[in-house]
DNA sequence: CTCGAATACTGAACGGCTTCACTATGTTGA
DNA sequence: TCAACATAGTGAAGCCGTTCAGTATTCGAG
């Protein structure tokens, strides 16, 4: 995860060619950021209205700054020689408790296929941070555990966690923090309902 | 594009396993939308200050929300029978014109490895939307140019692309809009600066 | 003019993710 | 009870992205 660099600031259009320094920002008369190289391709290319011109540069906004917000942290999981989902996976193994997990649960919890979950376990288990039981209520499955340098490993993974967020979130005020999650998952909810609607409608 | 369901409600936490309804918000005092399932799950799981919190829920919730918004779209683009990225290429290589444009110049609009595009422009070439031309000014290059079936699709995408973003980002109120697109570029930003501190610092 | 460095692209190999097909086991209802 | 169905996990194959190495060509400093 290093490619995340300036040139990340695309969306679905183009940015000049010649323009490989970071990022610029103006402030439009409201007060408010924008990136005027975004602007400019958008209305050379033609036909978006202002409101969805408007919808266009927030969703592309979030989107980008999401991705570099993780890369930093990615960068960091990676000098401890895990990548995200790995790391993810061991919390989930870890959240479950002593006991450990079965497989199905984590590709829930993760958002993933269950296919993947096997993948990412059986690379944690090369590295020697998780092992598989086999399950003695249910001979179908196996159970993930941690070993003990697995959880030395997360312990390390939720300090650099906690450390890479807050180094870039940290330079926004409470109240900026508090509305960025309540626009966000007003967009959040939207998507959803529409995302339902579709399938419902597509069978 | 299918699996960013409900349960990608994940970030790096698991949310507990036996909820797999869409998403439940609430409104918290100050009258902002939170999940409170997330907002649990990182409690137990404790160490994390009250600064810190409200920033991993914010990035979260732009991150899942950017997901599942762009979810939609290419649900719809791969009903047209192309990725994301291969519409992007596209959009990339019609912008530059008549003439068409080098392989290496999309690598950075796309903020994508070189080598990436290769095989991206190869997919459009083997379903007959792009082709590849010599570059009469420079033997080592090729020049991508878009099919006329390439033209008729990336109009098509572009369609798809405005209602589907719209259709999602049109019921935030222009004000809205406009305060996530500056506090996503504050994000932005912010990563940016921390990013190339770190890459300055690691060499 | 030429030799070394940079550039444009691609092959090979790999990681993360997907779907589809398959095995093995558990569950349930006629 | 036993056939039908559901569930847990994995192999195979494929897409998208990466890095690294290699080829062909151009550029540029001496």
């Amino acid at each position: 995860m290093q490619k995340v660099s300036e040139k990340q600031l695309v969306d679905d259009e183009p940015v000049v060619p010649d323009l490989l320094q970071p990022t610029r920002f103006e402030t439009d008369p409201h007060g408010y950021l924008y990136d005027p190289r975004f602007r400019e391709v958008m209305a050379k290319k033609g036909v978006l209205g202002a409101s969805a011109m408007s919808g266009v540069e927030a969703i592309r906004s979030m989107v980008i700054a999401g991705k570099l917000t993780y890369a930093g942290f990615e960068d960091q999981l990676a000098e401890l020689g895990i990548s995200h989902q790995q790391y993810r996976t061991m919390m989930c193994i870890s959240y479950a408790g002593e006991d450990g997990t079965q497989l199905h649960p984590i590709a829930e919890w993760l958002g993933v296929t269950p296919r993947n979950v096997t993948g990412l376990v059986d690379a944690l288990e090369a590295q020697g941070l998780a092992e598989r039981v086999s399950d003695p209520r249910d001979r179908r499955a196996v159970i993930a555990r941690l070993t003990p340098a697995g959880e030395a490993k997360i312990k390390k993974g939720r300090a650099v966690h906690e450390i890479a967020l807050e180094r870039v979130m940290g330079r926004l005020t409470e109240e900026e923090k508090l509305q960025l999650r309540h626009l966000s998952l007003k967009v959040l909810a939207a998507a959803e309902e529409v995302l339902a609607q579709r399938r419902k409608s597509n069978g």
